[in-house]
RNA sequence: GGCCCUAUCGUCUAGCGGCUAGGACGUCGCCCUCUCACGGCGAAAACCCGGGUUCGAUUCCCGGUAGGGUCACCA
């Protein structure tokens, strides 16, 4: 299409009536990415007309959530600022004839009557073109004379986006398609008012697993759910600019200014999406990856408990993190896991059981016995206490007896558990006098 | 139900008349390995159905079916 000579304007607007849904989340960026690509202004709305649901907590969720993923914007208006620019609109469309109040009875108290402003439909067919899908038509006869203010002074959705659409410039509406079936009424709206047509394009719906609308039910919907989760805004971006858009190439990761280069609505996808956690989790692993390490180990102890025990462990211990990081996509997973006593190894000492620490291979407890005896005698002298040193110590000697005949009885001495981190990490972990009482522990019931 | 949108592996997708239908996530197998995890290699897995158009349809058209969206004095 021409802009040219026109800046790209283009806008999200969320209500705040609830917290800044994933959707809304996709949408902005869309929005955001399209703005930057064609060097254009991004603008933020807050829809804030219906003052009985609207919320300032939810708008300050949504305002974070788009600072959060690096969303800036380049203005922000609220709609129940801007009241004024609704009420001249609506007398100039009384005024002209193309709109008009009607005295009716009030939907919820049937007893009051009120003075609603309904637009005078001429029915007529109108045809949009879909920036993602081609010409959309609709009869708007069906639509009949509908409603665009409760009264002179309190206009509604459809109203108010027309009229700040068309005074802040928006050259592109960029929408999630359930608002598809609004286009024709805006479109009406702006005839009335001689108002140019922004040019549309209808994004996809983001679908649960069952694809059904995506909803709270059926899994986390709101962005700071997954913020909290510890999944990087990186992860995130990456993974919603992937629902229902693709750059034509067979590249997956993307930072946020190569998607900036690469979008185009004409890779936008017209099917609904499945959002799937489980390639936003290797994304998400992804773009861990590439952090470095300081970054990654900050972003798994920072949650935990100064004072806990694990978290000792882990600032003694950078091969404890390295694992912990190579273990688990987020911090929130590492947690529940920690709850879930997989690390249980770290807080307190293990009692493994004689069938525990025998190996299927050998199952001799004299053998047994000896070798953790073995082990505490090369240990012992040992200066530096590290993974590395440690490994350099026992490695011939595991080698020749056998590697799971000497490694698997100390592992399960040094964790309890059947699965664990290596041993000698473990044994870095503990440190040197735990890792030793553990191995002398476990020996007085072979 | 009316109107509107959509339809390629389980999922995200490439394809824009002729391809062994490609990639990724996930799954499975093998390797690595004391266990788990990581990593490496490999495999299975899709064109919704029926008519056209065409020498030839996954691709274009029509119909069906299925799924979704929307039908407020919410946004």
């Amino acid at each position: 299409m021409s802009t040219k000579g026109t800046q790209v304007v283009t806008r999200i607007a969320p209500s705040p009536t609830g917290l800044f849904h994933i959707g809304t989340a996709r949408s902005a960026l869309f929005n955001w990415l399209y703005a930057r690509k064609h060097n254009g202004r991004f603008v933020v709305r807050i829809e804030d007309t219906d003052s009985t649901r609207s919320k300032k907590e939810y708008e300050r969720d949504i305002l974070e959530g788009l600072m959060w993923l690096g969303l800036a914007h380049d203005e922000l208006v609220r709609q129940s600022e801007r009241t004024t620019h609704y009420t001249d609109a609506l007398d100039a469309l009384i005024a002209s004839g193309a709109a008009y109040v009607s005295k009716e009875t009030a939907k919820n108290d049937t007893s009051r009557t009120v003075e609603v402003v309904r637009l005078r439909n001429a029915g007529k067919s109108i045809t949009f073109t879909d920036e993602v899908r081609g010409d959309i038509s609709f009869e708007t006869q069906e639509l009949g004379d509908f409603v665009i203010a409760r009264s002179r002074t309190d206009p509604l959705y459809h109203l108010a986006v027309v009229v700040d659409d068309a005074q802040m410039g928006i050259t592109h509406v960029i929408r999630g398609e359930d608002h598809i079936s609004n286009t024709p009424r805006q479109i009406l709206i702006q005839e009335a008012l001689g108002l140019t047509r922004p040019v549309y394009a209808h994004l996809p719906l983001i679908l649960a697993p069952d694809r059904s609308k995506l909803s709270k039910r059926k899994g986390a919907v709101s962005l700071s759910e997954y913020r909290a989760q510890g999944y990087l805004p990186e992860a995130l971006v990456n993974y919603l600019a992937l629902l229902g858009w693709n750059p034509g190439t067979e590249e997956e990761i993307f930072t946020i200014s190569e998607l900036v280069q690469r979008f185009s609505l004409s890779q936008v996808q017209k099917a609904g999406a499945v959002f799937d956690i489980e390639k936003l989790s290797w994304l998400q692993r992804e773009h861990r990856d590439r952090l470095d390490q300081r970054t990654q180990f900050e972003l798994f102890t920072s949650q935990l408990d100064e004072d806990s025990t694990i978290h000792q462990v882990f600032m003694r211990s950078p091969a404890a993190i390295r694992d912990v990081v190579e273990r688990y996509a987020t911090s929130g997973d590492f947690l529940q896991a920690v709850e879930q006593g997989e690390f249980s190894f770290y807080e307190t000492r293990p009692t493994p059981t004689v069938e525990q620490l025998t190996w299927k291979k050998d199952p001799t407890p004299d053998n047994i016995k000896q070798r953790l005896q073995h082990i505490v005698n090369i240990l012992t002298p040992l200066e530096s206490f590290t993974q590395g040193a440690i490994k350099n110590a026992l490695w011939s000697y595991a080698e020749k007896e056998g590697k799971g005949n000497v490694l698997w009885p100390m592992r399960v001495a040094l964790s309890g558990k059947e699965r664990s981190p290596d041993p000698f990490l473990l044994a870095e972990a503990l440190g040197k006098e735990e890792a030793l009482a553990r191995i002398s522990a476990a020996m007085v019931h072979l």
